[in-house]
Order: structure tokens, then C-alpha cells, then sequence
DNA sequence: CGCGAGCTTGACGTTGTTCAACTAGAGTGG
DNA sequence: CCACTCTAGTTGAACAACGTCAAGCTCGCG
């Protein structure tokens, strides 16, 4: 963790696009006390059950979204990625984080004034409006993840979470997946142990091809296909 | 399904809570354009996939939310009782409704014209707040059952699910539910032998009494900790 | 009286977890 | 440079949790 001040809201392109919205002024207020954060791979960013003064804007690296279980287990329910607002819901009611965030890679944050930004959410409509359609946009994701989750069955919700990977956060069919085995398990729900058996089991039927960390999906038909029968 | 056209928003007192933070001119633009109607118990109020160009004010009766999943399967992810707003995510998105929503028991709701509702969000910064913490607070509440059925077992699940009807839903010990097996199930991520099942054991147990739909929490303590240990 | 929907029960099978053992690679200190 | 440890990954066998299926039940209603 560093603090390094690079830019300036009013001219940053780093910023979270609906601060385009803002007005010159608004702009000023919010770099006055914003605070830009550099964590490294592993790092947690917030932590659940500790104070939400902060929104949090996420414009470099990748982070992860967790519920933090009873028993250890951890339930990862969304990746971040450049650029997204972060810490919304907890901020607004009992200022408490419901859940962790955590950088999977060196990543960069803004750090925005809780209070700084509710007044702009009520001075500012458009603002308010956009944030709002954002807000629900993931909100529907996460919806459909959980939901996914409780009902299907391991190889679709596997095959969902690759097709996520390569579609929404790498987007491409090829990536370095800065996921762990556990953290795989994390976000569909699954043991390590199932997860990797899984993961095997489409490399063998040539769905997917696996070298270590490296993900290539060979057929999005088949994985899009499994997702779907549940 | 009826048109009854009782009140006016300037002075009810049906209306949600966040809607005393209106102008007078706000309401009767609301007014000009809302829509009273009621629903029999199991009617569906809106459907999953149809266009959604309302958010819903529920202000009598109790409701359930919902997602339709492939093989007929229902998941029941939060009840709504008077009063609250429904529908909004799909509302700022794509338009489309993601879950559906039906009446548990006789029901009445006004149906608030989306595009004045958008322009009143635009326009009132408190009630643009107002109305996003409200929000929040319901995200957070359906992470928790989310994560709970993803998480927990069977017998934490129902206990989780018969506090959630004693305490938030029903505000008793001792209620007539609303919900049939196949929907505690559908809450639980259950199905509805499974329920059953767990529901007489508890019966058994001495930890609550089961009269036919009647349900009395016999042990709140029992079913805190069962619905803790996972 | 008979019909149908929701409820209940038991037997059985599958899914996915748990546990324990083993491997490989990366860092660490002597 | 070689043990040593530590973590992440991998594998298999045993097991529990939960779903499926099929049958019977109850109760309200025409």
C-alpha cells in the first residue's frame, strides 16, 4: 500500500465513467478528499464487519468480491474489474462492510468521501440516475450468480464461471487466471477438491485446455451447452 | 384483478414511507399517472421476462419475489409485505423483469409510471437517497439468504427461513403461513419433501409446533443456533 | 361419493464433500 | 548446494446430504 497522487479528478481517465456527470465543482470537492491506493496481489482491500467510511473506485488490476462463512469458507460472488464503483450497499445502511474485497492482482484504487459522495448523490440527478442504473446492473448479475449457485449442478456452474471469466472479465478466450484452485471453488460454490476434478475432467473431453494457471476455452458451444441443462 | 382508484398520494397513508419526502407538485404528477389494483392470493403480479415499465408500490397483502430457474424450479428470494418498492433493478436496466413476482394472500399495490418515477429520482436528491438506501438495505438482505442457502445446510436453511417469517415477516411466534410446503421449500432451496422433512423434525423436537400451515416457534434460541452452526 | 391438489412417508440413488495421502515448486537457512 | 518447510495442487476412497421416485394420505369441493 502506497500513496501516490497522480492525477486530478477533472482530468483523470481513470475515473469510473459516470464522473463525467459531474459538474467542474463536484469534481473539485471529490479530489479534495479522495485518497488513491495501491494494493498488491492477495492484499485485502476491505474487510466485512469493519466501518464503511469510503465508495471505492477501482481502476487498475482485478479485485474479488467475498462473503466471509462460518466455517472458512469464503463465497466469491463477483470479480471487479476497471472500472467500478465498490461499497455501495454496506455505505448506505449500517456503514458496516457486508462483505470483503480483495485484490487478486496489484491493483489501484480511488478512495471517495462517504459523506463527500452522498451529497453529490443528492445534489446531483443525473449522477444520482446513472449510479442507480449501475448499482442494479451488478446487482442482476449477482442475482443470477447466486441463483445459479443454489440450483444447478457442479459441471454447469463451472462451466458458467469460465464462460464468465472469458467473456466478461478477460474477454478472451485465453487467459492467465489469476484465480487459485480454492478461489475457482469460491466463486461457484464448490470445494477445491470438486473444483479441480471438474476442471480436469473438461480438459480431458478437450472443452478446455489447462496448463497451470493458463485457461483456454476450446468450446464455448460445450461450455455454454453444460450451463445451461444445469 | 380490479380498478379502485381510493386514495390520492397527497394524503395517503398506504403509500411508502420515502414518498413523504415528495413536494406536493411531485405527488400529484405520481398521482396523475399510478395505477391502484388488486391481486387474489397466488395471482402473479408481474412475470419474469415481461417488459417492466412500473415499479410497484405494495401496500397490502404479502407478496413473494422469485426467479424462475430451467426445470420448473422456483426460488422464493425475498417476501414482500406493506410497504415497499419492487422491481426497480430490471426497471434501470434492460426493462425486462429479471424475477417474478405473486401475491402470497389477497394483495394491493400501485403501479408508479416509470418514467415519472426516473424523473422524480432525477429531480429530489433526498428522495433519490432515501430511495438507495432502502435499496441497499434489501441487497444486503438477499446476499445473506443467498449466501445462507449456498452455504448452510438443510435443517440451518429452515431454521434461517421460520425466523426470517417470525421475526421480519410475520412479527410473531405463532402465524398462519402463507407459504405452502413447495414455497418454504423454494425459500430454502429445498425441495418441498425436504422441507417436510426438516419441518417435522423440528415438530418433534419440541422446536416449534406445526398445526397444518400453522407454525408456532416454540424454541427461538434452538433455531438460532442451529441456524448458526451451518 | 369421487376427484384432485397439496401433503406425507419411505426406499433408493446421486451429487458433492470430507479426509487423508501424495506431489511439485518456491522460498529459506545452514 | 542441499535439506527443510510451506503452500497450492492433485488424487482416490468413503461417506453424508439431499434429491428423486413412487405410493399413499387428507381434506375440501363439486
Amino acid at each position: 500500500m502506497k500513496f501516490d497522487q497522480v492525477e486530478n479528478c477533472t482530468n483523470c481517465n481513470k475515473r469510473c465513467k459516470m464522473f463525467s456527470l459531474l459538474t467542474p465543482d463536484e469534481l473539485k470537492t471529490v479530489n479534495a478528499t479522495r485518497c488513491e491506493v495501491k494494493f498488491s496481489a492477495g492484499e485485502t482491500i476491505f474487510k466485512q464487519g469493519t466501518a464503511a467510511n469510503y465508495i471505492v473506485s477501482f481502476y487498475e488490476g482485478m479485485g474479488k468480491l467475498y462473503i466471509e462463512g462460518i466455517n472458512g469458507k469464503e463465497l466469491i460472488f463477483r470479480i471487479v474489474k476497471p472500472t467500478e464503483l465498490v461499497g455501495i450497499p454496506s455505505a448506505y445502511t449500517v456503514k458496516r462492510h457486508h462483505f470483503s474485497m480483495a485484490a487478486l492482482v496489484d491493483s489501484q484504487v480511488c478512495l471517495i468521501d462517504l459523506t463527500v459522495f452522498k451529497s453529490i448523490i443528492r445534489q446531483n440527478g443525473i449522477f444520482a440516475e446513472s449510479f442507480i442504473e449501475d448499482f442494479s446492473k451488478n446487482i442482476l448479475e449477482t442475482h443470477e450468480k447466486f441463483f445459479s449457485i443454489t440450483q444447478k449442478h457442479m459441471h454447469s456452474r463451472m462451466a458458467e464461471a469460465l464462460l464468465y471469466l472469458s467473456k466478461d472479465i478477460y474477454e478472451t478466450n485465453l487467459f492467465d487466471c489469476a484465480l487459485s484452485r480454492q478461489e475457482l471453488g469460491d466463486l461457484t460454490g464448490l470445494t477445491k477438491e470438486s473444483a479441480i476434478r471438474i476442471l480436469k475432467e473438461f480438459d480431458q473431453q478437450s472443452i478446455i485446455k489447462l496448463t497451470g494457471n493458463r485457461i483456454e476455452i476450446l468450446s464455448e458451444k460445450s461450455l455454454m451447452h453444460i450451463s445451461q441443462i444445469g
